[in-house]
DNA sequence: TGTAAAAGTCTACAGGTGTATATAAATGGA
DNA sequence: TCCATTTATATACACCTGTAGACTTTTACA
């Protein structure tokens, strides 16, 4: 009954079921930030992952499942589109530094968002993406913003910042790519602020 | 000596490699606009200008080049982007409006644009487009555009329209796509409006 | 220690991709 | 009218995709 004793420092991996779903969640995800859904191979998550790509289809049950909970994953993780981000003075300000500072791919607070513009092409992959951003930033933005428009100010928030990830990151247009990050703050930063405060105009026309 | 006196009204399309040719440009415009680059096929276009697959290598070498050669052929046409539309007060106004108006996808003022968003998870694909929009775009905005961060603004501004059309048309979120046309371009004509004028604000931080 | 369940892999299939080669049909000039 | 050239098609080939079923290995419990 002491067969236990021995906790085996590091049994370089055992068999566990959580972990490797885990793992191939986080391959699954940086895969598909990379390349988008179509881009991406079921077998190129499952090296990523160490196994063998028939285990991603016996966890998540397909390709387009296990998409949908990576979707649901980086919904869940920090992102810079909160509340308290935008209510705050302080902090809204640093939205669009946030935004320039992120080149790298993965583990940025803007994953989720390059996953979905990389897998806009896809039909299937832009319900889902549409889906969770509705009930996500869409939902949160919405409910934090006041004034008239609220709705269509929140959307364009998030046009703003898909605009310049696809230009930057996707696209590579070099006058973003190149440029210094505070000269871009220095002309994101009212638009957005403008976008919060909802500061428009008095005329319609 | 008569036998060509009967002027054959439609001879229901004869043989001819100009026109063949346009047929498969056309119906590989179409077909990049739906489903971009990776998603679609070269039998798909091909049967489109009601054709055969193989008359499309003939005639384009490869499917990269000819969706080189379609972006190519967008770019030619008519866009809501010029200088001149950005010069005239009256016309800048409009840059808007005309930005809401696309509920179709072909033949808009922005279907280069929309074919490059919907191509942009292809590593070539995106590196062509991004070729095209710097020489094409960036430089006559670049060119139109005066005061501080001419080509950070003129980036921005191609951001602002691929943000727009990537949540409205690609993603579908309903805030934008069911909103009414005037409520957003009453938000967006002033941002337009600020990254053409270039008015900064004084201090940077 | 034995054994059933869990965890993971192997092989394979049906369908799709872009494209190269070989072949057929229509055209236009002599 | 004949024939060479152009226009278009048919067949086929590797390669890649997502996924299904049978299989082997490891784990954990009795």
């Amino acid at each position: 009954m002491d067969k236990k004793a021995k906790d085996e420092a590091v049994p370089a991996r055992r068999r566990n079921a959580a972990t490797t779903r885990d793992a191939i969640l986080a391959s699954a995800r940086k895969a598909f930030a990379q390349s988008g859904y179509d881009g991406a191979g079921v077998r190129e998550i499952a090296a990523g992952a160490g196994v063998t790509a028939m285990l991603v289809n016996r966890y998540f049950g397909s390709k387009e499942q296990l998409f949908a909970e990576v979707l649901a994953a980086t919904a869940a993780s920090p992102t810079i589109l909160t509340a308290e981000n935008l209510k705050s003075p302080a902090l809204r300000r640093t939205i669009a530094s946030v935004l320039m500072d992120i080149t790298k791919v993965d583990d940025t607070p803007l994953e989720g968002f390059l996953i979905m513009l990389h897998s806009a092409s896809s039909k299937r992959a832009s319900e889902i993406g549409r889906a969770q951003i509705e009930s996500g930033h869409q939902k949160t933005m919405t409910a934090a913003l006041r004034g008239e428009l609220v709705p269509q100010r929140a959307a364009l928030i998030l046009s703003l910042v898909a605009g310049v990830q696809v230009m930057r990151q996707m696209i590579g247009l070099s006058a973003l790519a190149e440029a210094d990050p505070k000269d871009l703050v220095k002309i994101l930063g009212p638009m957005f602020q403008s976008l919060i405060d909802g500061d428009l105009p008095a005329k319609p026309d």
